[in-house]
DNA sequence: GAAAAAAGTTGAAGTCATTCATGTTTGTAG
DNA sequence: CTACAAACATGAATGACTTCAACTTTTTTC
């Protein structure tokens, strides 16, 4: 059972995968041929396509080890979240986005968004879109810690809301690596301004002092 | 100055665009080949390099012309909005969705946003954001026809509200088009979920009944 | 341990988007 | 009307992903 054949297999796996990895970051997705990654990782182009189906495959592979970071050091925020609703959102929308370029650049996420659109059906685009909805889930799981603590109107779907405040955050990161100049900076600090108000509104005691016409 | 030249172009753009529009609508984007659009259009393969820069350009000229479509329903929506904030807000969204599948395949949209999201730079993907950007800004029109009207708190951002209800109905609108099975009415119902209640936490006048803990 | 079966690897061939050197058509000046 | 210049169309050539029929290696059977 522990055959010499599935050793080899995994090692074949491990080794596409880290010359995916590495070439990606140094040269860019496109500029990479599949005829690279053989190459560095000792198989033929062949065997490539025996473990992913295509090329953009293999990028996903990538891009999801890295978001699987991400949902980490989300999980830290949503265990222990700071006072106050909207502190606690943008804690844990700014540690996504901090963390986003950590290893993928721009070009890479956005040939990874696309494919994840494109190909929805491949195996390894299943698990990017899994990776999507994990995230949407963290966001929904702070919401419900929130309710618990008395700090979010208990009568609100935290699930609905979950997905809301997702789809607006994921959607503005596809906005800024759609854009080679936008900073980061920016970024923030329009998601803030959108998260902002709804954290105000959704939150169990509103402050005083506005009040509407 | 009103050369034969000028004539010859404009004709031959025309033609390789309404090939463009039948082919991909027939036979899907994926199995039309640029011969195949050529061959239609009665011009050289080289030729249509000469109008589109890439076949994905071409792709996105026809989703435009869907869009301007979209764009114009939903001004009347805006210009005359039905009574409540989440009667108003979901009928201007499912207007949207009514629309989109009437000429496009979902395997178009697909391709379509994923292009968007891949070459924003070349001119037709910047006039593909630029939809975008439109549409949301009718999102923001409406919620400031409501505020003038009354019914939305007027201390609220409109842009900002407009941007965030945007940007979930557009992610919404991804998933739909990224799973085959799914159904318009389950996406009309996911999104009411998430935008109704938001609608009532912007609106003027809470109704009473309700409380938190 | 040898032979047959199963599983996996290989790289050359196929397909299709895109480019570019060449040829053709249109407009213009003498 | 002729000759030149500019703009444009052409399709064979290029390059990269992907496929597949032939070949190896590993496992199982007798």
């Amino acid at each position: 059972m522990a055959g010499l054949r599935e050793k080899q297999k995994a090692d074949r796996e491990r080794r596409i995968l880290k010359a995916a990895v590495t070439k990606f970051r140094a040269e860019g997705y496109r500029s990479v041929r599949i005829e690279d990654l053989a190459e560095m990782a000792e198989v033929s182009v062949g065997t490539v396509y025996n473990y992913y189906q295509t090329k953009g495959d293999i990028l996903i592979a990538t891009v999801a080890m890295e978001v699987e970071e991400v949902l980490d050091a989300g999980a830290h925020i949503v265990a222990d979240p700071p006072r106050g609703v909207d502190e606690a959102l943008l804690a844990l929308i700014f540690s996504y986005y901090d963390h986003s370029l950590e290893y993928l650049s721009k070009e890479m996420w956005r040939t990874a968004m696309a494919l994840g659109i494109e190909a929805p059906g491949t195996p390894h685009g299943r698990r990017y879109s899994e990776l999507d909805q994990r995230l949407a889930a963290q966001v929904t799981d702070l919401i419900v810690a929130l309710q618990k603590r008395g700090e979010v109107r208990a009568d609100l779907d935290a699930r609905a809301l979950g997905e809301l405040l997702f789809n607006n955050l994921n959607q503005m990161f596809i906005e800024f690596v759609k854009d080679d100049d936008m900073t980061l900076e920016t970024l923030r600090l329009r998601v803030a301004a959108q998260t902002r108000p709804i954290a105000r509104l959704i939150a169990a005691i509103p402050a005083a002092g506005e009040a509407a016409e």
